[in-house]
DNA sequence: CCACCCTCTCGAACGTTGGTCGAGAACCCG
DNA sequence: CGGGTTCTCGACCAACGTTCGAGAGGGTGG
């Protein structure tokens, strides 16, 4: 008997057992991908992540040691969306890539605050080897080459991580109005509206341009 | 009677109530900024935390309301670190200031990921107007003050977030092989020892220099 | 056709976490 | 000395990541 209430018996209790559609790694990351860009990272939990796969919590542990390997195969996994130009000027290249680079970071804004654990994933790496690679070819060496690499990539990072932050409006009209309301002390802040729903593409386009500009004058 | 051991009785157990040396917020933020150095976020927990006080638990929700207003406040506590400069040219001046911006992440290597939230502190918004009204009065207004000043920081911040990753030698060296083992789909990485120890103070400061002379140039 | 093994799934449970509630101790003021 | 405010804590809760061992299901060799 259970004190619990009645399970349904043999009869009503779901097959245990193989499913049709067997559970793999592919399908837990995309699921994880999926929670996470529906609810952040604060609501992926390995539960709701076993739930959204119809599935019992530990069935997740056969396929995944833990739940920061899921973390870190996600991120690997929406990197597989930079598309990695071909060909052209080697300038226009790096650009292109730079761009849909952090494109991808803004469309899954839980991901830059994860680029603080290693990233060695397949796509992040081909991506890494594709910028330098074509950094190597434009003439690029040793310190400077390496210079070019993580400053590029670091700029990128940076920009998600902030922007995904204040694109909140939320957020950003009480920043604004704790700014406003503190005017003596940040008169600066305060009088170019620092926050205020700027062209974020726009000013990361600009900023990657003057640096573009600048490596391409220490070449 | 207590099943659990003897407690010690009404003589052994410690006083209750007012303490010596009150709690406050302050003592709160600064045993957090040390647990944190000293173990990572992973191991700042509020028991942890008010064992370190020497405080029961719940106590600390009388003072802080949630433990992300404790890691909020950690992350501005430390950038009082982050010495203001005062006069000089101005591209000397956002040098230095943004040097000592990325250092004082470094030094406290949880801190990068945090940024990840709102930052809205005195000291992150006094240190923030000193760069935006330092590059305003070099002569940069709209979308190029924004974009400088957004461009700066980020810049720092992607590089504090990455090399504090890549920091640790074990992190490295497993990267390292990994990509070394892998050197037919990673040529370049492998060939430029993209991660092998690198001089990161050198890279940043060059990269931070080329994107200073972008900017004096389109003034 | 059966016995076996490997692959995969899950019920039950453990220890820990962030957080709440209400009782009460200590202090301040009248 | 009495009453209210300030501060502290014991007991407790739901939820979390994770482990363990029991099994169900399919494939293979005898």
């Amino acid at each position: 008997m259970d004190a619990t209430g009645y399970q349904g018996g043999v009869w009503l209790r779901p097959a245990r057992g193989r499913r049709d559609a067997p559970l793999t790694v592919d399908r837990i990351v995309v699921a994880a991908v999926a929670l996470l860009d529906a609810e952040g990272p604060a609501r992926l939990t390995m539960r709701r992540l076993a739930e959204r796969l119809d599935v019992a919590p530990p069935t997740l542990y056969w396929h995944v040691k833990t739940k920061d390997d899921v973390l870190d195969l996600a991120v690997d996994a929406i990197f597989a969306e930079v598309r990695v130009p071909d060909g052209g000027e080697w300038a226009d290249a790096v650009r292109a890539l730079v761009l849909a680079w952090r494109a991808t970071m803004l469309r899954h804004p839980w991901s830059p605050p994860l680029l603080g654990r290693p990233t060695l994933g397949p796509n992040v790496l081909r991506r890494t080897e594709f910028l330098q690679a074509t950094l190597a070819g434009a003439g690029f060496r040793g310190v400077d080459l390496a210079a070019a690499t993580h400053g590029l990539a670091n700029f990128a990072i940076g920009s998600a991580l902030t922007q995904s932050t204040w694109r909140n409006a939320a957020v950003r009209d009480a920043a604004n109005a704790h700014v406003r309301a503190n005017a003596d002390a940040y008169p600066t802040l305060a009088a170019n509206d620092h926050l205020d729903d700027p062209d974020w593409d726009a000013l990361f386009s600009q900023g990657l341009d003057r640096f573009l500009t600048g490596l391409a004058g220490s070449l």
